[in-house]
DNA sequence: TCGGTTACATACTCTCGGTATGGAAGTGAG
DNA sequence: CTCACTTCCATACCGAGAGTATGTAACCGA
């Protein structure tokens, strides 16, 4: 065992424990999971998760923020690709779906997340990630002329909550893969119906206008 | 104490056990609520409440179909009231978020139904239920030609979805009353978006065309 | 009235979240 | 280097609460 620096010690281990709650919370549940057995799948044991985390709570909530780092990652990602504001929102949604498809995703972000942390905490996080990418997409959507003026956080908010149904919808279907196009579809006039009118022929408008 | 019958015993208990699950679940959430409060609560013990229910989680689904009952009558009732199927889509959703006011509803149904119940489960009730009210309203208003073509259930999951968030943001607002004309705006857009085009000045039709 | 079933209370077990304590590993000053 | 000090982590323990076993009282059907 090489010598290793506090610091050094305290990630690994931290590190460790998330990835395993993260395997263990996302697969059984939060109440269905012992502190006992992610500590173990950790490689270590109860004293070091209580050392590194307050409560069960506070190690379910550092697998939320793991999963709103990489949802987030991912939705900017994608949307940087696309060359106008429109199409950007439009694929962001799609990717959103697509991650939906995770099952261990599911289980944190949208089954067990309010309830755990409780709604407040939730969105108070998401604000600054997933929430943050969406409302910035349909901030630049409205500052470009694509979608009818309103307050873009609000419009954001009850956009993601249609997203994660659509989400769990698609991946309850028997063919979630096939079942994506018409779901984004549905989810797209629901944008379409937001998008600033008249709907005229602008270049790469919004759809769902013929 | 008079002579009852065992139906009546039964009906009894467990309305009382309901009752007082409801009261705790809804103020406490699911998870901080002891089963054996809930029994003292209802003026039982905690063998009554597992001769009558399997489970917390069995005893919990029913105060679930409770609030499911209550809120898809109530809708029902607000769209009844209503002249054409648009504007009774409207109320439904109008009224869905003043019903979102109540903490209980708030607790019970959106944020520990999920994860206690799964969403499938969840889904599965509310599909006779909020869910069953709210596909016919647009299904109605889809035959009526004031609504897009698409699928009805589908549509009204999304739907569903932003309304949940939608009554979750109005309800943690400084002044939910306040608020709730602004909210009720943004959701309105949100079905105007899937509104049959071209938005024509029908009689009654969609707003968010002016 | 009486055998059998249903409704409920009491007493118990056992899992699990959280704490207390002891020791090992790292740190910083002299 | 060394030695007091802090941080990290393991082991042993505690209490709360979900679920069970068992006994008893209330009902029911004959």
């Amino acid at each position: 065992m090489p010598r290793r620096t506090q610091t050094e010690r305290t990630d690994r281990t931290t590190a460790a424990l998330v990835a395993a709650a993260r395997e263990l919370f996302g697969r059984d549940g939060y109440a269905a999971t012992g502190i006992d057995a992610v500590a173990a799948a950790g490689g270590v044991t109860k004293g070091a998760a209580y050392h590194h985390f307050q409560n069960k709570a506070a190690l379910f909530r550092a697998v939320f923020v793991h999963e709103q780092r990489r949802i987030s990652a991912r939705l900017e990602q994608a949307a940087a690709a696309e060359p106008d504001s429109w199409s950007a929102l439009l694929r962001g949604c799609l990717t959103f779906l697509e991650h939906c498809l995770d099952p261990t995703f599911r289980q944190v972000v949208l089954l067990d997340g309010p309830a755990v942390l409780g709604w407040e905490t939730v969105r108070e996080i998401e604000r600054e990630h997933t929430l943050r990418v969406l409302t910035a997409g349909i901030g630049a959507a409205i500052a470009d002329g694509r979608m009818a003026g309103g307050d873009p956080l609000v419009r954001a908010q009850l956009m993601f909550g249609a997203l994660c149904e659509a989400g769990m919808l698609l991946a309850r279907a028997g063919d979630p893969a096939g079942a994506l196009p018409a779901v984004a579809a549905e989810a797209a006039r629901l944008l379409g119906s937001v998008a600033a009118e008249p709907p005229e022929n602008r270049p790469g408008g919004p759809p769902g206008s013929g």
